[in-house]
DNA sequence: TTTGAATTATTTAAGCTTAAAGTAATTGTG
DNA sequence: CACAATTACTTTAAGCTTAAATAATTCAAA
């Protein structure tokens, strides 16, 4: 096989296996999605907000939880209002700085997630179930390295002027 | 270790297999959005559609895309029309159907795609490029049989009335 | 053949997401 | 201190996506 062909054929594998990757999570995600609005009438990112939450007692910022959700302030201002009208998290003011707000779950936002956290874990540990310990590990390691790749291209897109 | 340990430690491993496929998919994804945006100022689900025809030189029924790009129909509808508006597909009425249409690919819009789906198979490679072919092999087989549970308890959640 | 069910595409309303612009508060530097 | 830059959040406009409702057509069974 000449350099041509190679290359060729490592393009057609590295796209095939992104299509399939893109696929699984896309699947995957429209089940969480649909089972979340039938069992709780949520939605995923509501749901991913109070997840964040639920690891952090005192609360977030808001840009803490821009940064960790991977999406933009404006995003997490809408959401964070639905949730606070809602009544399942708070905004609290932040000592020292009138610009910023922690967001943190009320006692009725933990219990709300506790419920659906625990549905919600079922759901990903059969969308998994055909893949032994040691899979899972392969998968988890593979993966590792294509995030740290990511994220370095990231940075390297970001700092292009 | 006793039952309900494994239990909890199974599911952890699966949550975090989880979270981090979505943060993988999400970060590749970001980059190609951003990419497509600035070097072409188009939209991943508009490259993907034209993906799909590309594939397809007699066309594609709307019905026919919408279950390729598991997406709605009306999806499908909203992005035709704009590729229609930029003369980059076309629609094609259907013999003996006065309800359906084929959507395929003018030659501009060929052209177009061409152009895009070369740099887009670049950013693919790159972003597996830690990945070596055994790897990716691993990634594709581990995926793959994800795939076909997801496609499963996608079919069981159909059956439900 | 006629009626009724299924199919195909579109429209509508609502939610998520983004980028960009805007407001207000804070920080850093001369 | 002053003021420029940065930070934190919000608002706005536009696009994607969905579910549900609608309209036209086809199909099939009585």
């Amino acid at each position: 096989m000449d350099q041509e062909a190679r290359a060729h054929a490592d393009h057609a594998q590295a796209l095939r296996l992104w299509l399939r990757m893109l696929t699984c999570t896309q699947l995957i995600e429209k089940q969480l999605r649909a089972a979340l609005r039938e069992q709780f009438d949520t939605t995923l990112p509501r749901f991913d907000l109070m997840a964040q939450l639920e690891r952090a007692p005192d609360g977030l910022k808001m840009n803490e939880l821009s940064r960790r959700m991977m999406v933009t302030g404006g995003n997490i201002t809408g959401i964070t209002d639905q949730l606070v009208a809602e009544g399942l998290v708070e905004r609290v003011s932040v000592q020292n700085d009138r610009r910023a707000f922690y967001v943190r779950l009320t006692s009725a936002g933990r219990a709300s997630f506790k419920e659906m956290a625990r549905v919600h874990e079922e759901w990903v540990v059969q969308a998994f179930a055909d893949l032994s310990e040691r899979d899972m590990a392969t998968l988890h390691k593979l993966l590792g390295r294509v995030k740290e790749t990511a994220k370095q291209d990231d940075l390297a897109t970001a700092i292009t002027p």
